[in-house]
DNA sequence: TTGTACGCGTTATCAG
DNA sequence: CTGATAACGCGTACAA
């Protein structure tokens, strides 16, 4: 079955392409009724459906929006992908989504793919690892707003958590219930990135102000398989930790694992806060209680910036967006 | 920044746009080294990157499959459609991904949008509300591949589990352990849905070979926000079920917390399958005996199936492929 | 070995 | 009110 093109279109219903085009955009300002019901009917007959991608061409316009991920793993990244998602099919977008895996190399690939693909605009989770090519894009002016993370020194907007909040909401929990030793524990180590950073900062900052110890082997940015090693290392000390916060979803995991492994009892042996409030915090043995981001209104905002610059309007490119984190208070502390 | 397009380079290189393209299709045969070189300066100078979009008219063909799933907040979509991405990315495809949230009129409007945006294939986890629609597609002899679902009458391949084998392994396990009054909790009511049908087809048929009672009142499918009251009606009669099995891992999550809100004891007091392997499953307490469905295998095969068509290979549309689940046995059972 | 000319499907412009 | 024509950016016969 060959497609069937706007000239089929016009050349079945006895008229021009141009006044089939006009057809199909709305302008029926000067059309006479018989000859759109012509090309209604002809376009019914044939089963007609305009070509996109021939349209984007001359338009110069996808009404695509690429989203970059930097690790599709967490829950954060397919939560907030939702609401993207939610928000620009409401305004006639599409998304593609990719997912970088943390790898700036991959980021930079997909980035060229997007753009060759002609997005209108890009989401990204940034990986820190391309800033000459995020430089390059602020300078062609081509939209694209941060989340999750921030770059410094590239003008372009961030939708972020305050992460040195999220730290100290924890800290300040495990405080009020007692614990004096706490310990964090994150991932992300190879790039500098921002969360980490913040909330390792953040942790630091809040012990302080609760008059606990900064005590540096409580403090450990790990790789995923390297966590269980790395709780090994903290938790055999004679002076060990009695409250450990887990700076993602995959960390949190981690714990629990160690945690079963060793039969440590949560919250009396262990008291454990994670960041990112999981699925299942709520139904496990005890509840886990957890700082949660607003990860529909971060998707939601991230998608609005990006759809306002289309429209041109004005949007601060120097600023950050904070979004502040919440406490689920439950068992596990 | 305007866009660089073919002619820019060609204009800076001294040659026709059409030398420039030989060398960006590598058809260097004839080419003169120097020309080689004064393109490719051209291009490094001008940053030229082809515009795809353009590309995709003339060669009809976009590199893209598009991916429909029925319901993006079951573990088992994300992780095939991480599959799927891994394989066409690995043969230069990319994908976009959309979310039918079960609704087919959604479906249908996302089918009609990858059509028009002129991807090169499909696969969808159907909803089974567009019998018309995909009748159109086979008519077309449009690549198509069905994934977790089939439908019946419908000439196109499908990549599914063995649904009631799934069902027969929790039954018979908990035969084994010797549960007698076992039931079962699914989705999905509203649609005929395959897997539905199927699990509660073979629990039935293994109840009957492990010499159990087939009681209905423990046969139950409802939407997600019925299930609470679905189970205090089951488990709060007289003679309640002692073992309850998940038909899947929204349906487990309700359970799960049931069973918290109410202090039930797992597996004394009731034991419990769940059918996809949460991620969870193994921290939990009591760690959750569940039923694995080879999620990457299946990806795969999709993808392969799908770009296979593409090339034009035979492949029997009348095809189900079925794929094995297996047992992960922990302690909820 | 390189250039010319045209087609892909759509839309904008402007003449009629 | 409608139609011819020229783009959009790329690829490819075919000619030179």
């Amino acid at each position: 079955m060959r497609k069937v093109t706007i000239t089929d279109v016009a050349k079945k219903a006895n008229v021009s392409k141009s006044t089939v085009s006009q057809y199909l955009n709305k302008r029926f300002d000067y059309m006479a009724e018989k000859t759109k019901e012509r090309i209604e009917q002809a376009i019914e007959e044939l089963g007609y459906k305009p070509n996109i991608v021939a349209r984007s061409l001359k338009q110069k316009s996808t009404s695509t929006i690429g989203v970059i991920v930097a690790n599709i793993l967490h829950a954060f990244s397919t939560q907030v992908i939702r609401a993207i998602e939610d928000y620009c099919h409401e305004y006639g977008f599409h998304i593609i989504v990719c997912n970088a895996d943390d790898e700036p190399e991959k980021e930079k690939k997909y980035i060229e793919m997007l753009l060759a693909k002609q997005v209108d605009g890009l989401i990204i989770f940034p990986t820190v690892g391309n800033v000459d090519t995020y430089q390059d894009l602020v300078k062609a002016n081509y939209p694209v707003v941060f989340i999750d993370r921030m770059v410094h020194d590239v003008k372009i907007p961030s939708v972020m958590l305050n992460n040195e909040k999220a730290s100290d909401l924890a800290v300040t929990h495990f405080a009020e219930k007692g614990y004096k030793k706490i310990g964090i524990i994150t991932t992300s180590v190879s790039h500098n990135v921002t969360p980490r950073i913040e909330r390792v900062k953040g942790f630091k900052k809040s012990l302080v102000e609760n008059n606990l110890p900064v005590i540096n082997d409580f403090i450990k940015s790990l790789e995923v398989d390297e966590i269980q090693q790395g709780l090994k290392d903290m938790l055999q000390q004679e002076n060990c930790p009695d409250a450990l916060l887990a700076g993602n979803d995959l960390v949190l995991m981690e714990i629990l694992k160690y945690v079963k492994d060793h039969s440590i009892n949560i919250p009396t042996e262990l008291a454990v806060i994670g960041i990112d409030d999981v699925e299942f915090a709520g139904v496990y043995y005890p509840t886990l209680t957890t700082i949660a981001q607003p990860t529909f209104e971060m998707g939601l905002k991230a998608a609005t910036l990006i759809l306002d610059k289309l429209q041109n309007k004005e949007i601060d490119s120097e600023e950050i967006y904070r979004f502040e984190p919440t406490l689920i208070s439950r068992e596990s502390c």
